[in-house]
DNA sequence: GCCAACGTTGGC
DNA sequence: GCCAACGTTGGC
């Protein structure tokens, strides 16, 4: 069992668009960036827990828990010539992104603030709170997971 | 909207 | 394989 923050921008796609989504859960496409595909494709297995964050927003932070359902997808938005995330070089026999399917779990009471997360020592390495990393998408420790969740 | 800090691209 | 130019991310 693994942890992980998602990060997601609210305006595109929050954590009561993926409640909205019930028990089918939702495609977490459009990932682009080689690091955090390799999470995607090589260790976010099923049943890991996700915490979902949200950025380029007005309150920016951790702001519900998805868990993952489905593993080893070819991104179905890299095929898709309508979409903003199309990319010609990924194809259906060897595709270039993966993706995983998540699952609403729980909205949280309130939103963990990014400036709250970096106030604490036990949280300061995670790749969330560091200045200029720029994953959309990374793993924490159990520890960190549990730190974050009671803060709430 | 600004801009620092990244990742990616492409010429050489 | 270097690295400058460019594009993107994401907090503020």
């Amino acid at each position: 069992m693994n942890y992980w923050i998602f990060k997601t921008e609210p305006d595109e796609f929050s954590i009561d668009d993926l409640k909205n989504c019930k028990n089918k859960g939702a495609i977490w496409d459009g990932v682009r960036n080689y690091q955090a595909r390799n999470f995607l494709r090589d260790k976010v297995a099923a049943n890991d827990s996700v915490l979902i964050y949200h950025s380029s927003c007005k309150n920016v932070g951790v702001a519900g828990i998805a868990k993952v359902t489905e593993v080893g997808l070819a991104d179905p938005s890299a095929f898709d010539t309508k979409s903003k995330y199309y990319d010609p070089k990924s194809k259906k026999d060897n595709p270039t992104w993966f993706t995983i399917k998540l699952k609403w779990v729980k909205t949280l009471d309130r939103v963990i603030l990014l400036k709250e997360l970096k106030a604490y020592e036990e949280l300061s390495e995670a790749f969330i709170v560091k200045k200029g990393v720029r994953l959309s998408l990374g793993p924490i420790t159990k520890e960190e997971y549990d730190f974050i969740l009671n803060l709430v």
